[in-house]
DNA sequence: TTGAACTTTCAGTAATTATTGAAAGTTTAA
DNA sequence: TTAAACTTTCAATAATTACTGAAAGTTCAA
C-alpha cells in the first residue's frame, strides 16, 4: 500500500497532532489513514503504509478501540480483519471529546469531592478548601453542560453553534424571563 | 516550605493530571501549588515545596507564562520574584482552553485549507478531499463557536451552561422562528 | 488434530521528553 | 565598578514512552 503525496501529507500531519489530541504519533497517523481511505484496511496494509511493525499496529488498534474510534469488518472467506472509522467525522470528534472529558476531568472531580468533605484545620487549609470548591464547581458545571450537549442531535448542536454572536442575546432574554 | 498532607495530596494530583491538561507533571504541580496558596510564592519556595531543582522551576514558570497562567509580583526592597495565578480559577480554565484550541485545532485548520485548494486527481483523492472538507467544516464551526463563548461574560457563560437540558428547546424555538 | 493464516503479547531497545546543576546572565545597592 | 542576590540557560543524564520482532496465542478449514 503506497500513499499519494497529498494523502501522505495529511497522514503525517495527523501523526504530528496525535499527541495533542490525546494519543501518540503512530496512533494519530492510523486515525488519519483510516479516515482518509474509503475502504477498510487490514493491519498489514496499515503497517506497510505507515512503515511500522505489525505489532505496533496491533497495539494501536487496541488503543483506538478503547476510544471507540474504529470498527472491525469481516469479508466472507477472508480471515483478515478490516478496520474503518467508527462513524462520521462528527461521531469521531464527539468520542474523542467525551473520552478526554473522562480522562481529564472526572478523576479530579472525584478527588475534589473527597477533599471538600474534610474540614480545614488552619487558615491555609481554609483558603485551599475554598479554591478546591471553586474548581469543583467549575468542573461540575462543565461536565453537566457537556452531557447536555451530548444529548443533542448533531443537527441541534450545529444549530446551537451556528447561533454565533446571537447566543448572548438568547441568554439575556432567558435571564430576563426568569427574573419575572 | 512544607505542605500539609491535604494540600500535598492536591498538588500531587495536579501533577498526575498535568500531562492530560497539556503540560507535564512538574508544571501541573506548580499550577496546583500556586492555586492552592493564597500568597504568591518565590521560585525557591516552589522548588523546595515540590522538591525539584531551581532550574526546573525557572523553565516551568517560563512555560506557564507562555500559557498566561501566572503573573509576577515584586515586593519593594526585595529582589525576588513572587508568582501567583493569573486570574480566577475560571480565568485559568479559559486560558488553558483557548491555548489548547490554538495548539490542537489551528494547525490542522491551516493544513486543511491548503489541501482543499488542490484538485483531486484520482477517485481515492476525491474521497480524501471530501473527508478533509468535513473535518475542515467541523473544526471551523468549533473554532467560531469557541470564539463566541470567549466573548461572553462569565455570568452569561454560566447562565448558558445552566440552561441545561432546556438548551434543546431554545434551539428548536429559534429554528422555528427562523423558518417563518 | 494439524497447520496455515492470521492476531496479540511482551522483553529488549530506541526515541523522546524531563530534570539537574553548574555556569553564565541580570539587576541593583553601595 | 564591584559584588551580592537573584534568574536563566543548557549540556549531560535520568526517566518515560514508544516500537520492534520473535514467540505465543487464536481460529478455522480440511
Amino acid at each position: 500500500m503506497i500513499l499519494s503525496p497529498k494523502i501522505e501529507n495529511f497522514v503525517l500531519h495527523c501523526g504530528e497532532m496525535g499527541s495533542r489530541w490525546g494519543f501518540n504519533r503512530t496512533i494519530g497517523q492510523m486515525v488519519g489513514l483510516l479516515v482518509i481511505n474509503e475502504k477498510p484496511l487490514t493491519a498489514n496494509e496499515i503497517a506497510e503504509a505507515l512503515k511500522i511493525s505489525r505489532g505496533n499496529v496491533s497495539m494501536g488498534i487496541k488503543e483506538l478501540q478503547s476510544w471507540q474510534l474504529v470498527k472491525v469488518h469481516h469479508i466472507p472467506g477472508d480471515r483478515k480483519e478490516y478496520y474503518s472509522p467508527n462513524g462520521s467525522i462528527w461521531d469521531l470528534a464527539n468520542k474523542v471529546f467525551e473520552e478526554r472529558r473522562k480522562r481529564e476531568i472526572d478523576p479530579t472531580l472525584t478527588l475534589l469531592r473527597d477533599q471538600i468533605l474534610n474540614n480545614a484545620n488552619s487558615a491555609e487549609e481554609k483558603y485551599a478548601q475554598e479554591q478546591m470548591q471553586s474548581i469543583h464547581d467549575l468542573l461540575e458545571t462543565v461536565t453537566k453542560w457537556s452531557a447536555e450537549l451530548q444529548r443533542l442531535s448533531p443537527e441541534q448542536l450545529q444549530s446551537l453553534m451556528k447561533l454565533g454572536s446571537s447566543v448572548g442575546k438568547v441568554i439575556d432574554l432567558k435571564d430576563k424571563l426568569l427574573r419575572k
